[in-house]
DNA sequence: CTGTTAGCGCTTTCAC
DNA sequence: GTGAAAGCGCTAACAG
């Protein structure tokens, strides 16, 4: 760990800067001297000084994608999306970027020590996926990191969750506590600002309207008996579709409110064994059960698995959807009724945003459509004593 | 931006040097004194600035995990694991490692710029994970750079690829071109140093053995029409797990060997649609077709698509297995017959190793055993005419 | 077009 | 136990 920038000017006859020059390539140098200097850094096989680089120059080429389970597809595709858009992967000069992933295993803590690794970094940009955890604490908490992670000039973009709760008055003015939640649908909250004001922007996912279309689908084909298996109680993302399940329902089949929360089990994670679990505990609530909504996919199989064990038929006996669809969903048999979220699209646009290449939507949040895929799982419930 | 160290000094009416010594925590430091400093960080809201840090000490809290693909849970299941021995996530302070997940795509322009990103950075260790490209060019460009990172502190773990080949002579010495692997099973060729000499550790999996007990099983059933959808040929792992198959038709069945080749497609990737379009061209390639083995567990749920698609039901008309246990291979219907990789497990030792926390094998390479998971996939083949 | 001169913000001897 | 000072390797004005 030896060569530095002072042995090549060494070795080419010219002055540190010279090489410098050469090497960030954003300045005129005679060709001449360009190729002398870098057949001295073939030579001694020279590589940048990150570090120094990026305290002399105060930038740094490191973009953090915060993903929430590293192992689910979810995330991969989002997080390979983003990835996509740091540019062609040349051999070292220019201005590209380094996006890198950070798993927080939706623990807070992990996520707030990777925001301060980030930090420390000086990262250019911050990506955060998938579901925030709905935590007042912790909420401010990160609010206020984020913000000041901004100020500081580094990029903040929100993927797949909602956006920030407007930010704390620290001026105590009143004792004004509704709406924590900014509106959805109106995208003007930014009074015409390129973003919140903030420098933060959102691609929210519209899990809740997406949800409600599920419902209405299964609603439509006859389904009285509903289940539905969530996932963390304490994600914005659990929250939303929970939400849009109900709107639906209450919409459509206002008979069935009284049933909710008895046909409602509450998942542990976003996961197989939920599904599993979530499934049989709903067959012993709910008898009658034609139907049962997961919280994702990954969810779906584990209630297709549970089901199945209990020697029911999908979908002549019971109807199951998803959430997501992730690329498995269309191969599974039966194949999976969900909801299309155009993941790779929505990372790929995080992506640009993150490095200032998409000027961000008004009001600095934009609601990514989700799309419903009626496939094989769903059908119309038997009929009465089978 | 703004707030450094001096200004923390200031504000607690002591040293720089005081305060980077508080911080580190690896000094003795009156405890006035630090709560003094500590609080002046906080009303501060200070956070080092990482590349001033890391240029002064000439170290770097960085560690590099490199995947082909980010979205494929193979991948996603060892970076996780990986990083979950990076150590409790402290609020800052401490010797704490951060990793960063680096998507080549399968790329190999793409690995190698992530390498030198990463030696930029002067990263702590650097993790490779699956398979390797297996391209003369690539191999030899990629063992220069690896044993240089070695070479300057940077810590080298091979993980899910076969150890490196042995060093390029430089002074050519001879036509001695045969054997460019290193032996496998023979832990001793370091000559009992803790690792291959150059400082970089290999975790190989036994794809080829796995894969040998695997087509023993389909062997033993009575399957004598074995088709075999490869991953992409420019893979290690392709060749060995194809390898291992070989090996068994030799060992059990020798008479099938001529008709190997044939009952061969190569696929694209590891993913699911050259499994379907494997699966296809296997069906018109070989009448009596029973069995298809897939390069991986993706590419078999793909496989099993394409079978049912033309109206074949798995196992009674034709059996199927995958590789590597992926999750959902447990819950895919009928379960999946397959190989199973401790992924967790290798990514957990492979963080350790990269971390200096475990003493590297004997040899420097270690091979991880693999499992063959008989399951409901594969079956007896159908009697003679159905 | 190229060299000189200052730092960037932190760590770390070396004194006190 | 604490301070002063000397860089770490690079970039970015300024001069020439």
């Amino acid at each position: 760990m030896a060569v530095t920038l002072a042995d090549v000017a060494t070795r080419a006859g010219v002055s540190a800067a010279t090489v410098s020059r050469v090497l960030s390539g954003n300045y005129p140098v005679a060709g001449a001297t360009r190729t002398r200097v870098m057949r001295a850094v073939e030579e001694l096989q020279y590589v940048v000084n990150g570090p120094a680089s990026a305290l002399a120059a105060a930038t740094s080429d490191l973009v953090g994608v915060l993903v929430n389970d590293i192992a689910d597809p979810f995330f991969g595709i989002i997080a390979s999306a983003v990835q996509s858009e740091m540019g062609a992967v040349g051999q070292g000069g220019g201005g590209q970027k380094l996006a890198v992933v950070c798993n927080t295993g939706g623990s807070t803590e992990s996520e707030l020590s990777y925001l301060t690794h980030l930090q420390r970094q000086r990262a250019a940009a911050v990506v955060l996926t998938g579901s925030g955890v709905e935590d007042e604490k912790h909420g401010a908490a990160l609010a206020t990191r984020l913000r000041r992670l901004a100020a500081g000039g580094t990029r903040i973009v929100l993927c797949g969750r909602p956006p920030l709760a407007p930010e704390q008055q620290d001026t105590h003015q009143g004792p004004e506590r509704e709406q924590p939640r900014p509106p959805q649908e109106n995208g003007r909250d930014g009074e015409g600002r390129a973003d919140s004001g903030d420098g933060i922007v959102t691609l929210a996912f519209d899990n809740r309207g997406g949800s409600r279309r599920l419902t209405e689908h299964l609603l439509s084909l006859g389904h009285r008996s509903i289940g539905y298996v969530t996932g963390p109680s304490d994600r914005t993302t659990t929250r939303d579709r929970l939400e849009g399940h109900r709107l639906a329902i209450r919409a459509r089949a206002p008979e069935l409110l009284a049933d909710a929360e008895q046909f409602t089990v509450h998942g542990g994670a976003y996961d197989r064994s939920s599904g599993y679990d979530g499934a049989l505990e709903l067959l012993r609530r709910v008898p009658g059960l034609t139907a049962v909504l997961a919280a994702n996919d990954t969810v779906a199989l584990g209630v297709c698995a549970a089901l199945r064990d209990q020697g029911l038929r999908i979908p002549e006996d019971v109807s199951v959807a998803g959430f997501d669809d992730l690329p498995f969903s269309a191969d599974a048999s039966p194949t999976l009724t969900t909801v299309r979220i155009p993941l790779h699209d929505a990372g790929a646009r995080a992506g640009r945003l993150a490095l200032g290449r998409e000027t961000p939507p008004p009001g600095g949040v934009a609601t990514v459509r989700t799309e419903l895929m009626a496939r094989g799982s769903t059908a119309p419930p038997p009929g009465p004593r089978g």
